[in-house]
DNA sequence: TCAAATGTTTGATC
DNA sequence: GGATCAAACATTTG
């Protein structure tokens, strides 16, 4: 899945839907998240965790299909269905969700211009994009909208972090923000699996310039959508107006 | 049949 | 510790 306008928009659904509701005897007060962790918390204590991963999906008031890995009942007779057809997502019960503050770095949508300087000036050499997609560097950016994000900000993928100019530090920086906010508001990107907490497919993959467009031609300077290789994942740019 | 897929972890190597 | 890469997880799709 689901990175973070798909687990975003699952959450804020999910909050308007379940909130109130008890599930094995414990009432949901909040509807949480962490990355690209989905945490259900009880009026008691504890929580149900979700990664949705590639695949995973949360429908509420979905029906079980093949790829059904978990139901969970409400009391008053609704139900939120768990899919997964890769099986690489999980569900966990948590007493203690504090750790996940730690295990992750800023949330993207938090972060501000100040932090993200001083945290890249301490990864010189990375690549811009796996350390973009690095969670413990700056959570909830994966495969697709680090492409997008460094399309908007006309940045090259492979570029080593020590190249970058302040003006394209702060460029990214505010695509950032630009690009997770108005994939949130189409409902994030339907590739392939995901949908939403009602079943729905996200929007906003006809906006997307880059990903998985290798071949078409570039809507702002005409050049050609490229994919390469970086760190294991493949990246989409365009040949000429990303330096 | 082969390649690729929205994520993350682990281990090897330089 | 950093950086890079391959492999692993299990399955579907083109």
């Amino acid at each position: 899945m689901p990175e973070l306008p798909e687990v975003e928009t699952i959450r804020r659904q999910l909050t308007a839907k379940i909130i109130g509701k008890t599930l094995e005897g414990k009432k949901i007060v909040k509807v949480r998240r962490r990355a690209k962790v989905l945490l259900v918390d009880f009026a008691r204590g504890g929580s149900l965790a979700f990664h949705l991963k590639l695949t995973g999906q949360l429908i509420f008031n979905g029906q079980p299909s093949r790829a059904t890995r978990k139901v969970f009942n409400f009391d008053d007779g609704s139900r939120l269905i768990f899919n997964d057809a890769r099986k690489f997502g999980w569900v966990k019960k948590l007493k203690d969700t504090k750790f996940l503050e730690e295990k992750f770095g800023p949330e993207a949508l938090d972060i501000k211009l100040g932090t993200f300087t001083a945290r890249l000036a301490r990864r010189p050499n990375a690549k811009i994009k796996p350390l973009l997609m690095d969670q413990k560097f700056i959570a909830g950016i994966g495969n697709i909208y680090s492409d997008e994000i460094l399309f908007a900000a006309k940045v090259h993928p492979a570029r080593r972090v020590k190249t970058l100019s302040r003006r394209e530090v702060k460029n990214i920086f505010q695509n950032i923000k630009k690009i997770l906010k108005k994939a949130i508001e189409h409902h994030g990107s339907s590739v392939k699996s995901y949908v939403d907490a009602c079943g729905r497919r996200g929007d906003f993959v006809k906006y997307h310039k880059v990903y998985q467009r290798e071949g078409e031609k570039c809507g702002r300077c005409g050049g050609v959508i490229k994919r390469i290789k970086i760190g294991g994942r493949s990246a989409h740019f365009c040949g000429q107006c990303q330096i």
